[in-house]
Order: structure tokens, then sequence, then C-alpha cells
DNA sequence: ATAATACATGATTATATAGTTATATTAAAA
DNA sequence: TTTTAATATAACTATATAATCATGTATTAT
């Protein structure tokens, strides 16, 4: 392993830690089916205004999600098409009400976007 | 969202964790072409025993990979096929010597399973 | 039986991070 | 321009976990 492949290494670890949060699983459903901003979100997650907040710029910080203002709301949204594909194929498994039971015998297909 | 939909959020936010860690990455990555014993893994992810061992653990814990006892060795190796084709994908970005440009320009697909 | 090899695990330390509370910032409205 | 609403952030606490060191356990070989 060179030094270059360890830094790929981290760089592919911290893209799935970013995914290893259930607080921003959730975030991520809320924002399957288009934009929101932070007083949805937190309304959505049921979470605390700072804490979502906080959350939000982890995911934009791993170019999971990106951030429109307007006016004095902040908009958030997927960041693209492929990380939109991510965020539908895993948290849509959980908004469709599936039980554990059912999740754990099903396989879902991801499509990851290594971040820059 | 309901109690059990938080449960999964839970579950999947675990699965996630487990391949977070840039060490467990190439210790799948060093399963890729079949099973190998801890010292070898050791060798491949030039980690110490008790620390891969931990590592080890942890991922058969997440119903990574699995563990069979032959004589004084512990061959571990990728649990079925979807997870390695997970370990495949991801992993196979990084053997294959794909600088970090690179690698943030490629989409990987990724076969996930929710583990029980 | 004893030694050697392979692996696992307990105790400890250091670090990262999720959550909370309080406060700061910024933009629109009154 | 003062107030209000929306969001961000700093300080702090609590918890999780990665790494290390030392030791325990189990299996084979001598």
């Amino acid at each position: 392993m060179t030094q270059l492949d360890d830094q790929a290494l981290i760089h592919i670890a911290k893209y799935f830690q970013a995914l290893a949060e259930p607080m921003r699983l959730k975030i991520l459903n809320g924002l399957r089916d288009g934009e929101k901003n932070v007083t949805e979100l937190v309304e959505i997650s049921r979470g605390t205004q700072a804490n979502v907040s906080k959350h939000l710029n982890l995911l934009r910080e791993s170019k999971l999600i990106k951030r429109e203002s307007r006016g004095t709301k902040a908009y958030y949204s997927i960041a693209d098409q492929r990380t939109f594909d991510l965020c539908n194929l895993v948290c849509g498994q959980i908004a469709s009400q599936m039980s554990l039971e059912v999740a754990a015998n099903e396989a879902f297909i991801v499509t990851l976007q290594a971040n820059q």
C-alpha cells in the first residue's frame, strides 16, 4: 500500500462516516423529495435546530448536500444525482415502512460518488 | 417517523459505520481475492495483531466477513457475494492505483446488504 | 507434559464526535 | 431603526472507539 492509497482509504472512510449517523440519514431521507430549509428539516427529523444545523454542515462538507441561501432561509438539497440515488435507495427502504426483518433480506443498490 | 423506522436508521448507520474506518477498508481490500488468516492480514494491513483482530471481530459482528477456524489459524473471508461486490468495487478503486483526482470523478456501484 | 505458534481479549489512553445550551449573525418586516 | 425570524456557531459534556500493551486461550509440535 502506498501512502496515496492510504489517503484514498481515509477519503472513502470519511464518505462512509458521513452516512454512519441515524440523524444524518433521517435528514437525507427528508431531502429525497426536494430541497428543504433548516426549519423544515428540524421538524422532519425531530431534532434541535442547533444539532440539525451541525449535521447539515457536516453533510455539506462531505459534498453530500448543497446549500442555497434565499432571504433569511437556507435551502439544502442533495448535491447531485448520484447522491440522490444513494439517498433515494438507502433511505427509501426506511421510508417505505419496511420492517427490519424484510430489510435484512433485501439488497439495495447504491450509487456512490467518491467526493472530492 | 415511527420508532421502528428509527431502529432501521440505527441499523443502516451501523452498517456504514463498519465501513467508515481506513484500516477496516484495508482489511476488506485484502480479502478481495479470497480468504486469509489473521497473520496474513496483519502483514497486508501493516497493523498490529491485536488491532487487526479487533477490527476483524467488528467486521464479523457487522456480518461483513465470516470466520472459519482451522487448526491454530483463523481464516476470514467476505461474508457473501453482495459484500464481496461491495469490497470489490469500493476497495477495487484503491487497489487499481487510482489517483484521488480520478477517484473524485468516478462513480462506483455498490451492492449493499442490510445486515441482520 | 512442555514449548511454540496463532489468535483473542481486558485494561488503559487518546481522540473524535453527537447533543445541549447559550449566544452570535444575518436578513426581512414593522 | 428596532424587532423578529432563521440559521450558524462557540463552549461544554458525555460517549464511543481506535490504538497500544500486556496477558489469556487454544491448538499443534517436540
